[in-house]
DNA sequence: CGCCTGTCTTGACGTCCGTCTAAGCAGAGA
DNA sequence: TCTCTGCTTAGACGGACGTCAAGACAGGCG
């Protein structure tokens, strides 16, 4: 265990280059998978895996709660608790413009999440 | 929804190629939402995000259980329902030979999530 | 056959999660 | 300023989750 000075302990969640080697490879250390799991925690309900979908695949990167909200059989204070719950995971920041708020995706953390599940082409 | 005979009511988690555009390039439907959240949730745990690299990055791609166990402060039968989990959500598959079980990871779904989450290199 | 080791299942308990209703707060417009 | 609309927060309730202790099952070995 103290083969490395685990240079990981913090992890930059905004950096778009990857910080973990992929999940497959090497075995994650308890740190990294106590910041990344709450992560794919998130994104473990329907309604917040397509909050996030609709988020990322908006025009211009943001979508308005005012259009997120309708598309679901759900009350308003719902997909807002949603939305906080992906904001604190650190996947979506909020903004205010004016009267409504808007959404938008960080692509540093997705990037580290798509980059600990890859796996090799042909690993067999 | 008589166009095509929804091919994807029923996704295949273990097909080799990706069965869905990434996330941020398209809006997720609600039923494969319904079927890939299930996944994300099961690695939002850090002692299964920690048992899913263990088992993954094995050596022959299969670990036995007595491996996994002592590496948590937790009971066995703790692992062992972490590890009935990661099963149910199709991530890791069982196989009992003689005294120990070993479990192996499915490439397949794991390729699903990352390409999922995949976000453009320069997406500004 | 009987025991031992290793793993899974069952049942229970405390905590967290998803949803709702009701109330609070921030801007826009008259 | 007053009111209306849009979004969030607070509180509550039912259900699911993480954990453990105890028991059941499977396989190997005398």
């Amino acid at each position: 265990m103290s083969k490395q000075v685990a240079p990981l302990t913090v992890i930059d969640l905004n950096a778009d280059a990857p910080c973990c080697p992929p999940l497959a490879q090497r075995r994650v250390p308890a740190e990294t998978a106590a910041v990344l799991a709450p992560a794919f925690k998130a994104l473990g309900d329907p309604v917040r895996l397509q909050l996030m979908s609709m988020i990322a695949s908006a025009e211009g990167g943001e979508a308005c709660v005012c259009d997120l909200t309708p598309a679901f059989d759900l009350t308003g204070p719902t997909i807002s608790h949603h939305l906080k719950t992906l904001r604190e995971a650190g996947l979506v920041d909020a903004e205010r413009r004016g009267t409504w708020v808007y959404y938008r995706a960080r692509p540093g953390i997705l990037r580290q999440l798509a980059a600990l599940l890859t796996v090799e082409p042909a690993e067999s």
